[in-house]
DNA sequence: CGGACAATGTTAACGGCGTCAACATAGGGT
DNA sequence: ACCCTATGTTGACGCCGTTAACATTGTCCG
């Protein structure tokens, strides 16, 4: 059923090795995640990957995906305030630098309008907009938490005390 | 001198590189530039390139503080007023989606806080300063156009008319 | 003028990567 | 019981970054 053990099948590899990619990009960033390394630590050969991702960017999207989902959830737990909303998104993209770089990176545009990816960030910024008295405000809002995050992150910004920061910025 | 040509040695072959490189990255984005590729253009073999840089994120340092250099001029072209600069940013990243991503990219975060590339990007931030009351709006003013130009760039936010946008949120 | 030396090229190789074709095995439905 | 499909394996290809060992060139010094 689900946990079958070292046969020759696998049980659930598509879990498995989007586990490991996740492990991949928590610890090495973005350029760190390898389709090969993500199959040897699911314990199979690096074509048998290919049976359930189409290549490697369909299991990034996958990935993506997946942590959308994550997000939104943290983002909801925030607060519905506006200040409150802004402060976790900042907070998550540093606390997940791996994750926040791969969910907004170029591999969200190339894909299509309909997918569960691109439906997934339109579900992020529809929390924003409920939060701002006009859609211009939201994406104004949404433009500079985004911004602060990629500026913090990339250390175009560097600051000792980032907490600090946020909290004197997003008010 | 400057332009001999063809014989075992090049005359400029690090200028070559970068310029190879260049193309490369306007034309296929940030994970289409390649040494063995950048030195194949430049007529060389692919150990070549190792004279002149330490490494491949050596030469992309080099590009990207290159390209600091042009963005700081293009950005004081479009005249002092906060308004112009922050349309001026948007409009470069989405021109130029390829340099823009390398000049903030992860690199940035990589280098030493005294090198050429460090201090381009402070320079960036020293042209929106002094169009900014306080250095809090200063930082705040930079995350929104730095956001907006991300989620521009990389499809989060999807829109027919960018100019517009751009000019309806940037006042 | 000539020869040593540093600068700047070359070739050949290593290991890692994404990807594919051909083949092997397991499990589920008739 | 049997076949079919899903899911694995092996082996190969070409590309990548990087290095070691060797070749060529230009420059400076006697």
């Amino acid at each position: 059923m689900s946990t079958s053990e070292r046969g020759y099948h696998h049980g659930d590899l598509r879990t498995a090795l989007l586990d490991a990619a996740d492990t991949l990009l928590d610890s090495g960033g973005d350029g760190a995640v390898s389709l090969r390394e993500a199959a040897r630590m699911a314990g199979v050969s690096p074509a048998a990957a290919y049976r359930h991702f189409a290549d490697k960017e369909a299991l990034l999207g996958a990935l993506a995906a997946r942590h959308f989902a994550a997000f939104g959830l943290a983002l909801g737990q925030a607060g519905g305030s506006r200040t409150a909303l802004g402060r976790a998104y900042i907070r998550f993209a540093l606390a997940r630098p791996g994750r926040f770089r791969l969910m907004f990176g170029p591999l969200l545009g190339r894909v299509e309008p309909g997918s569960p990816l691109a439906r997934a960030a339109e579900a992020t910024f529809a929390g924003i907009e409920a939060a701002s008295p006009t859609r211009d405000d939201a994406l104004r809002a949404w433009g500079m938490v985004h911004g602060l995050s990629h500026l913090l992150l990339d250390g175009a910004i560097r600051e000792k005390d980032a907490d600090a920061l946020i909290d004197r910025l997003i008010v």
